[in-house]
DNA sequence: CGACTTTGACCAGCGC
DNA sequence: GCGCTGGTCAAAGTCG
């Protein structure tokens, strides 16, 4: 791997040299801690699966963290500041646990919404009265997987077709949240992307729910083989082949299929030549956290959004 | 002309 | 109940 002397962002801004997963994703305490990033990555679904797959070299990743909705839900959904752990004090302890208490939901359920104007009165009383009615159901939201990125743009080609429907300011945050949908027929999937404002090389990106179909474009060059030998230590130690291949192929063609495009653009364009060491680095870094990426997903309970099942 | 983005408005949930 | 905020809708605008 690169050295690791010159990255600001690893070790200096973020102290990410004593990051564990483990550790600060089950015992978050913000107030009990510094205000360095990691401290405040708190993460998804299972801790102890995500922690055993990040022990295995957490310090080399660059980010970025998976979020759950439940962990999310006043984090991601609120503000990303929290997550980097600038703001308010989240409230930590309620979601310890829960977290794979996620079950299908119709996402549409909002779309009840009555039309905004001309309804008939009665009706809209009636289906006002049925909206509550669902409401005092518990309610279920689709599976919810969040991680950061470092990236210069906001919205990572990931190889899906995304339509944007929304933007909204995010309270303390000078960056807009994005609201996108998948634009292909019946999948459901959405996605949320914002940019922390404490870093803002840092962009959150949120995927609600799970294809329906296949990933419209397929991974160019040699994305893969880059991922591999860009750190083999880490799937060194995974001991099977078969796993290795599957994982970067899950996490690829759910999420990042073409992202080596993407990276190369990133990181060509606006990094001044002399620091090409640096841009390597970075470049190096990027593929690793996908990497990581991916060894979770092998991890994931099958309710995770982009898990998919071999 | 279709696909996509922008943007103001609306609604629901939540905390006070 | 009220105000704030997140999430979504949908009309208008833009682009290829």
């Amino acid at each position: 791997m690169a050295n690791e002397n010159h990255d600001p962002f690893h070790h200096d801004e973020l102290n990410h040299s004593n990051f564990s997963f483990s550790q600060n994703f089950q015992g978050f305490d913000p107030s009990s801690h510094s205000t360095s990033f990691s401290d405040y990555l708190h993460g998804s679904m299972d801790y102890n699966t995500l922690s055993k797959a990040f022990d295995l070299s957490c310090s080399s990743s660059e980010v970025i963290s998976s979020i759950d909705d439940n962990n999310t839900k006043k984090s991601s959904a609120g503000d990303l500041s929290s997550l980097v752990g600038i703001s308010e004090t989240p409230k930590s302890s309620e979601s310890s646990s829960s977290n794979e208490a996620v079950i299908e939901e119709d996402s549409t359920n909002k779309k009840d919404k009555q039309p905004k104007l001309g309804c008939e009165d009665g009706d809209d009383e009636k289906s006002k009265k049925e909206n509550k009615a669902k409401k005092k159901e518990k309610k279920v939201k689709e599976p919810r997987f969040a991680f950061l990125t470092k990236s210069e743009i906001d919205h990572l080609e990931d190889g899906y077709r995304w339509r944007k429907y929304g933007q909204k300011a995010v309270k303390n945050s000078p960056y807009p949240r994005s609201y996108y949908r998948c634009t292909s027929q019946k999948c459901i999937v959405k996605k949320r992307v914002e940019r922390s404002y404490q870093d803002p090389s840092i962009v959150m990106t949120t995927y609600e729910g799970q294809h329906n179909h296949h990933c419209p474009a397929t991974l160019r060059g040699n994305a893969s083989s880059m991922l591999l030998s860009s750190s083999p230590s880490l799937f060194a130690s995974s001991t099977s082949m078969g796993l290795e291949q599957r994982l970067h192929q899950d996490f690829f063609s759910q999420f990042l299929p073409t992202y080596s495009q993407s990276d190369q653009q990133i990181f060509h364009q606006n990094l001044p030549q002399p620091h090409q060491q640096q841009q390597q680095q970075q470049h190096q870094q990027q593929f690793q956290l996908r990497r990581d990426y991916g060894l979770l997903q092998d991890l994931l309970p099958s309710s995770f959004p982009g898990k998919q099942e071999p």
